[in-house]
DNA sequence: CCGACACTTCGCTTATGGTCAAACTATGCA
DNA sequence: TGCATAGTTTGACCATAAGCGAAGTGTCGG
């Protein structure tokens, strides 16, 4: 009885967040899983760069949002995927036809590449989602920025495509985390994981690197391995 | 653009009218599925009649729940199993971090059973949200009441489980669809596919029924079984 | 070190909206 | 008809919070 009270004022709490009219656009802004900066939000807020700092805060506080400082920028991004599923159960009492999340496809391959050592681009934020809703790779519960650990699962599945997990562990480098992507801004995987299965890609030519840029091309072949294996939409 | 803008509002204005106590209160309560009369409604919300008579026009006004005259009573009930769902989004936003903190879980097991012919309960719930992520099942696009279809790459894995999933396509009845859970209040796997898993799954030995109730208990090799294939956890 | 930029904090004004008591409407019972 | 109960409407009061501009902090680039 008495959590059930305490969970109700919880959840008015994070209605009343959700409740005004700046902080809705704000979400459902970031709703398509790109992080942006203040300003950016300000701006479809449709509010004063100050308003949207309380506004950003308040959100902050409820967990509907969490924010990554990179420079002197400050990414916002949406708290987690049971925010996304809490503001469309909203959508859905709204009337609103909500969209499915439909990106193109060779547009967002076009935007491939390598960062440093590891993959980046859509291409590299689609495998990092694929990876998590597989559960190769979990979030570490530490607070530590973004770090991930390969599951039981993960570890024989990434054995099995020919990436040696043990090895990249050993490596005086990070292991593996979420490493924020400038054009997606969203993160995908980085670290000595991220580079052997690079490296990995590079050698069964699912992709090529371009000669003189960072560019990276998806083959023919890596479209169709990518999806059979791990169900990117690519 | 124009679309997104307005459904935003609506959004807001729907959270702003859950986002007060005495109002959360109020939806907490009826989300029971029992009417109640404005002046009880008024005690759970600890506010006057007066006072709560406001508060019922607003949530009424927006469909968030229905009145029904009968005498002199006005019987007041949820809007809807949208409006439940909506409801739990936010409450599993509000009690996220305490079952973020809950990795093992037996309770969540007890409350496994069938319904009608498929599995429901936490388990089921479970198994649903793991599906959708390894996508062997995929949301319809149409707007018809939450069905699914399985992928390409589910109708593999099924048939390698042992689930005849042509069989259950050409039967009279629905294929597949989200049925909405009462308990957790989120949705699982019905229809015939939902059937033919819980009919595998018992010759299978991974659930076993109770003789006298609808019941179901994960059996030890269930546990294990589900969790490698399926990355539920148990 | 300085200026440009991103963002936050503060003080103030304004407005929205929750609250109650009192008055009002409507129904049922005798 | 008259009274009691259920519920709504209205108006006044007050608290909360959204809004902005100005001033402050911090970070990058020269």
């Amino acid at each position: 009885m008495h959590a059930v009270a305490s969970e109700e004022i919880a959840v008015s709490r994070i209605a009343a967040a959700i409740g005004e009219a700046a902080r809705a656009r704000i979400l459902y802004c970031l709703l398509d899983g790109h992080a942006r900066t203040g300003t950016e939000l300000a701006i479809v807020a449709e509010v004063t760069p100050s308003t949207a700092s309380v506004h950003l805060n308040k959100l902050r506080q409820e967990r509907l949002i969490q924010v990554q400082a990179q420079g002197r920028h400050r990414y916002y991004s949406l708290g987690g995927p049971r925010v996304a599923r809490a503001l469309e159960g909203l959508s859905v009492l709204a009337g609103g036809t909500h969209k499915a999340f439909v990106p193109s496809a060779p547009a967002r391959l076009r935007t491939a590449r390598s960062c440093y050592d590891h993959m980046a681009g859509a291409l590299a934020v689609e495998l990092h989602d694929r990876f998590l809703a597989l559960r190769w790779i979990k979030a570490e519960p530490g607070r530590n920025n973004h770090a991930y650990d390969v599951t039981v699962m993960g570890a024989q599945a990434f054995a099995a495509l020919g990436v040696d997990v043990d090895a990249a562990r050993s490596m005086r480098r990070r292991f593996a985390y979420g490493c924020l992507d400038w054009s997606e801004r969203r993160p995908h995987l980085g670290g000595a994981l991220g580079a052997a299965f690079l490296s990995l890609s590079l050698k069964k030519r699912w992709v090529d690197r371009d000669l003189d840029s960072r560019a990276l091309s998806v083959t023919a072949l890596g479209r169709r391995e990518m999806g059979a294996r791990f169900g990117a939409e690519l």
